[in-house]
DNA sequence: CAAGTGTATCACATGTTATGATACACCCAT
DNA sequence: ATGGGTGTATCATAACATGTGATACACTTG
């Protein structure tokens, strides 16, 4: 609902998922988009969880899932910095895709719909949001 | 994990998501593919139960969730129905589909997806499933 | 040493999911 | 009318996820 400025880097979270959930799609996003460079460094868990007015425990949640998936690194002492490895973040920006497009499919078979189908459904929903 | 059946359905639940969730989205399928007949009772609450090893609290949830959307209409002493109404299921199709596809085509943009590309994944799926 | 990092561990609260049990309300066939 | 099969409501209980708030510890740098 609202959005929450942390330096350069903008935040909105909402009730919908998990807080921590948020934070990392924020950063993944970010990353993969270029709009957070290879090696920066990101917040300290108390400077972003003061800034999003939520516990550093929350913030430190997403952190680790970040580390865990690869995108960050942290070091004791110094902070959280985004991997510094190019080929780190292209390989999980195709994996979280291809979970995404497998996820998708499945549903859609599940309901009964063809390729034909589907392609047209994107088709029309593509041209809407471009309104 | 395990498949159980009870009459000529059949289900499959594991720990991926709640049991009633899998079980709405087991007959939302099995209706919108023609594999249950509009109109046609479906088992009791506890004989699903009984079925698929669950306490029958867990089983009203999921029928309870399924009138609410239009799936069924249930009738107290009688039992839980598809819905006859045609018009209702393929509506109900349409919006889970949309659903869908909204959400998405969000996930696809927020990892910096363009259109051409996303078509491009998901030909490359269904090419792989059709193996 | 001090200040700023990440980390670990409590206690606590809330909401979701699920179990298990009991009781009630309703419909239909006998 | 009664009995058996329906859906429904409610309670107690438990486990787990999520989040808050607080405290303490470990490490790095200046």
């Amino acid at each position: 609902m609202e959005e929450r400025r942390v330096g350069s880097l903008r935040f909105r979270i909402d009730f919908s998922q998990p807080i921590y959930e948020q934070i990392v799609q924020q950063f993944q996003s970010s990353v993969v988009k270029g709009e957070i460079e290879r090696g920066a460094k990101i917040p300290s868990v108390r400077e972003l969880a003061q800034a999003l007015h939520v516990t550093p425990n929350t913030v430190m949640h997403a952190y680790q899932e970040m580390e865990r998936s690869g995108l960050t690194e942290t070091r004791r002492g110094q902070g959280t910095f985004i991997t510094s490895s190019q080929e780190q973040i292209e390989q999980l920006r195709s994996k979280l895709a291809a979970v995404a497009v497998r996820e998708f499919l499945q549903k859609m078979n599940d309901l009964g719909y063809s390729g034909q189908e589907i392609f047209r459904l994107i088709q029309d929903e593509e041209r809407d949001e471009s309104l």
